[in-house]
DNA sequence: GGGCTCACG
DNA sequence: ACGTACGTGAGCCCG
């Protein structure tokens, strides 16, 4: 058997796979669909031919021969896309890693060096496949030289090959002649002129009875159609300079080793970093590496047996009251198990200690409070969950590493160990999915339970590893005091809440319930009738194919899917179809079933109360988010959904007070501009909203109609989210031109505010970034998007990001002011619940007074902006009441 | 597992 | 011309 090359057009397929596949970016902002695409088109190659030698070729941004016999050649070309050309050099890194050979040579394009390789190893005896999206390089096809054009089409990637004799039957021309057909044609991607009057199919027919271009003008006189024939006698010269043009030149000026394209194995380590970086988790299983162990996986132990944990303990205490260290600790946990606490005191000692035999869960938590107490300072991946299992006084330096991961980038979805690892100390170790894969601890305990040490060993160090480059990076950030007065204290706050809870009476939650699912089958069978037949409702496929084809409705927007049956659509169909409006209600009806009653209901533990997740490391702008179950996101809008809070109650001897924010994010907005006249409408004014309409559409205050003021409380929820005409529009249901006019108008109001967003846009461009008051940063990639839409989308983040990521720090303030308040004064009152702009309290009854100053002034006084932080409190015997 | 829909601020 | 308001989470459908 011969000996097999493949050579790859790198920009070639760079390019088709750039195009053929959507836009992605890894966690860094790094756009990777490129790289991606290439990569899979490669291994693709691999798999099936399994090569001896590998080298991929690039074009040199450089002036070629062809440019000095024809200046227009290539023309003028559009840039390439800022999100393809940042990935050039991202592949050329990677394929280096991979220890792949790339050619490149001023003064050459890809094609001359591939075309000139490609000889030299078939006069060699090799077999030679070249792989790229160009149909030119079909004139380097020979017996022995195949060329492979990739196709992405939706069912994966398909590949052409041609040989001398497949181009032969596609295009009834040898790859010789392929270059003359082309010159007669001409080719309008690469400027080169064809003769004029002579399209595809008279080049070819020329070609086949004559050949090549030269020996078709000697028999002028037999050319057929005299069209063809005078053209070709006129541009006979220009004919002879395309063909040049388009040839390859397989005998490029180039120094090729092919010993230095010999194909080792690529899956190296150096290789596997890049995956990781790039996110590329499908290709990672193609490295089977033996992870060299890391230097301080070597002193990682595993203990269950008590005489070791009590040594441990022992000398642990000992020596950190001596050294005044940092701890690394970890609680090894899931679902309510505790499987063991790692903890790493230096790259020489790390230890996991499991739940085991005479090791329960109580001795284990008590001895880790006792080191926690002992250590300088505790580092940790999850204070929140350490804190729901151990008390830590409030002056115990803590460190989540976590947290300070987050702060310094929100837009990653997840912390993980290795993560960190790569991101802080550039090092690669082992994830939880390569030791343990899809496994829950539980099981990985029974089956992989060497890895799951070491996962927990790992967990402990890296936190504990990271601390100092996190730290060093939330200084030079201007981060660190955010992260200490304000991330830091919260942690704590989010423990308490979490471990109250919140009391849900399961009785009421239930005949509630059961009351919807009357009113639910009563409409089914409504709607089954008025369409004639029974479908599934829940479906939009099936309910867009009831409204829009059966019963011929006019169709407005559609999804990607089909027709779209979103509520703003079926509302304007509702009012002339009652199907429609039994079809809303049944919507309604089945989210607060499954979602709400049915749904809350699943969460209340054997204390009666629902004890959800406020996760502190999710949203891009510093807000709270709610998880199982999400309760920020309890109806109140709708009379019926709101009903559900009145299951929401205080325990016995209790009531609810709740205190929200008034208009927080306009206040910000106010605020930070520093816009004479919205500050001074706030410094008067009871209602915004309505001295907005005044001042906007030029109306007398107590003339303002219900309809100016509430296009102006639009107009107001735009600005915050970073206006846009259009948006605007859609959520008045007015033109494009209104909604421009009342922007316009709002700007010549409000002055200060237009500088101020526009202000915020260009700082993040030159930033990379938007900021909030207190120094929390985003970073907006989407600014640098060649795509207008994306770019739009960056600039309305910009402007959006500032005002709710200080709304949202202000809360967090409030937040700890009240807890320590209510500490400080030895209260039995719990603060259960923020929402955003909202925090309910569990108030003692014989403290409603006391705790109803407390919130006010610590919500209040949170901040000092140049306006008032006003704030509404009510008390209830319910949630339902007291919002 | 992604898309659609809808609940909240 | 492009085809959107900003930020979330959960349940359901369907390939």
């Amino acid at each position: 058997m011969n000996k097999k090359i493949v050579l790859i057009d790198g920009h070639s397929i760079l390019n088709r796979a750039f195009f053929g596949i959507p836009d992605l970016t890894n966690s860094e902002g790094l756009h990777t669909n490129a790289v991606y695409g290439f990569l899979n088109i490669l291994f693709k190659i691999l798999d099936e031919e399994k090569p001896d030698y590998l080298t991929v070729a690039f074009d040199v941004h450089a002036p070629t021969f062809r440019h000095k016999m024809f200046e227009d050649y290539k023309g003028t070309r559009k840039p390439m896309a800022e999100e393809l050309r940042q990935q050039v050099p991202v592949m050329k890194e990677v394929l280096q890693a991979m220890g792949i050979v790339i050619m490149e040579k001023e003064g050459y394009e890809a094609d001359d060096i591939l075309g000139t390789i490609a000889r030299q190893c078939e006069e060699a005896g090799l077999e030679v496949s070249i792989v790229s999206g160009d149909r030119d390089l079909l004139q380097l096809a020979t017996e022995h030289t195949k060329i492979r054009i990739p196709k992405t089409k939706r069912t994966g990637t398909e590949i052409e090959d041609y040989y001398a004799r497949d181009v032969v039957d596609k295009y009834q021309v040898t790859p010789g002649e392929f270059i003359d057909v082309k010159a007669l044609m001409g080719d309008t991607a690469d400027n080169i002129p064809g003769v004029p009057g002579i399209g595809e199919k008279t080049a070819t027919n020329l070609i086949t009875a004559f050949h090549s271009i030269e020996n078709a003008y000697e028999h002028l006189e037999e050319i057929k159609p005299p069209r063809a024939q005078n053209a070709l006698r006129e541009h006979y010269d220009m004919a002879c300079m395309s063909k040049t043009l388009a040839a390859i030149d397989v005998h490029a000026g180039i120094e090729y080793q092919i010993e230095d394209a010999l194909l080792k194995d690529f899956y190296t380590e150096e290789a596997y970093v890049y995956f990781k970086r790039l996110e590329f988790k499908n290709m990672l299983s193609r490295f089977e590496l033996d992870t060299p162990k890391n230097q301080a996986e070597q002193h990682f132990k595993t203990i269950t047996m008590l005489d070791e944990a009590e040594t441990f303990f022992a000398e642990a205490s000992q020596e950190l009251g001596r050294s005044k260290a940092a701890t690394g600790i970890a609680l090894i946990a899931e679902k309510g198990q505790i499987y063991g606490i790692s903890v790493s005191l230096s790259e020489e000692k790390t230890v996991f200690i499991k739940t085991e035999g005479f090791l329960t869960e109580s001795y284990l938590l008590e001895k880790i409070q006792m080191l926690a107490s002992c250590a300088a300072l505790l580092v940790t991946p999850d204070l929140k969950a350490l804190l729901k299992q151990i008390s830590i006084p409030e002056e115990q330096s803590c460190f989540d590493t976590t947290i300070a991961a987050y702060l310094l980038n929100p837009l990653k979805n997840e912390y993980s160990y290795d993560d960190l690892a790569k991101d802080y100390l550039n090092l690669m170790i082992p994830s939880r999915m390569d030791l343990i894969g899809k496994l829950s601890f539980a099981k990985a305990n029974e089956e992989k339970e060497e890895e799951l040490n070491r996962l927990a060993c790992y967990t402990a160090y890296i936190s504990l590893a990271c601390h100092t480059a996190l730290e060093k990076q939330l200084e030079e950030t201007q981060m660190l005091k955010l992260y200490r007065s304000v991330e830091m204290p919260l942690a704590f706050t989010l423990a308490d809440m979490e471990m109250e809870g919140i009391c849900v009476d399961a009785e009421a939650l239930k005949i509630y319930g059961e009351e919807l699912s009357v009113k639910i089958q009563e409409l089914e069978q409504k709607i089954y009738d008025q369409a004639g037949e029974r479908f599934n409702i829940n479906s939009p496929k099936q309910l867009g194919g009831i409204l829009f084809d059966k019963l011929n409705m006019p169709n407005g927007k559609k999804t990607k899917t089909g027709y779209s049956t979103a509520a703003d659509v079926l509302d304007k169909l509702a009012l002339d179809y009652p199907i429609v409006s039994d079809i809303l209600e049944y919507r309604q009806l089945t989210k607060l079933k499954s979602t709400y009653a049915d749904g809350l209901a699943a969460y209340i533990l054997t204390d009666g109360r629902i004890h959800g997740t406020f996760n502190q490391t999710i949203t891009a702008t510093g807000r709270l988010s709610s998880t199982e179950p999400n309760l920020q996101n309890i109806p109140i809008r709708m009379e019926l959904g709101r009903l559900i809070r009145k299951v929401f109650l205080p325990k016995d001897g209790f009531v609810f007070l709740d205190a929200d924010y008034s208009q927080i994010e306009l206040r910000v907005l106010a605020h930070m501009s520093g816009d004479k006249n919205l500050i001074e409408a706030y410094r008067h004014a009871e209602d915004i909203h309505r001295v907005t309409a005044s001042q906007v559409f030029h109306t007398p205050f107590e003339e303002v109609t219900d309809l100016q003021r509430r296009n102006a409380k639009a107009v107001n929820f735009g600005i915050v989210y970073g206006i846009s005409s259009f948006g605007l529009s859609q959520d008045l249901s007015i033109t494009r031109k209104e909604a421009e006019m009342y922007i316009k108008s709002y700007f010549e109001t409000y002055p200060g505010i237009k500088e101020f967003l526009d202000r915020l846009v260009k700082d993040a461009k030159d930033t990379g970034y938007a900021v909030t008051m207190f120094g929390r940063r985003r970073p907006v990639p989407e600014l640098f998007s060649s795509n207008f839409m994306q770019r739009s989308f960056g600039e309305r983040i910009a402007m959006n990001s500032p005002i709710q990521g200080t709304a949202a720090d202000i809360i967090k303030i409030a937040m700890n002011r009240v807890r320590a308040r209510l500490k400080k004064e030895q209260l039995k009152s719990k603060l259960i619940l923020q929402v955003h702009d909202e925090l309910l309290i569990e108030t003692a009854d014989n403290e409603v007074e006391q705790v109803k100053q407390i919130l006010n002034e610590e919500m209040q006084n949170a901040a000092h902006l140049e306006v008032r932080l006003e704030t509404d409190t009510k008390e209830g015997s319910n949630w339902y009441e007291a919002h």
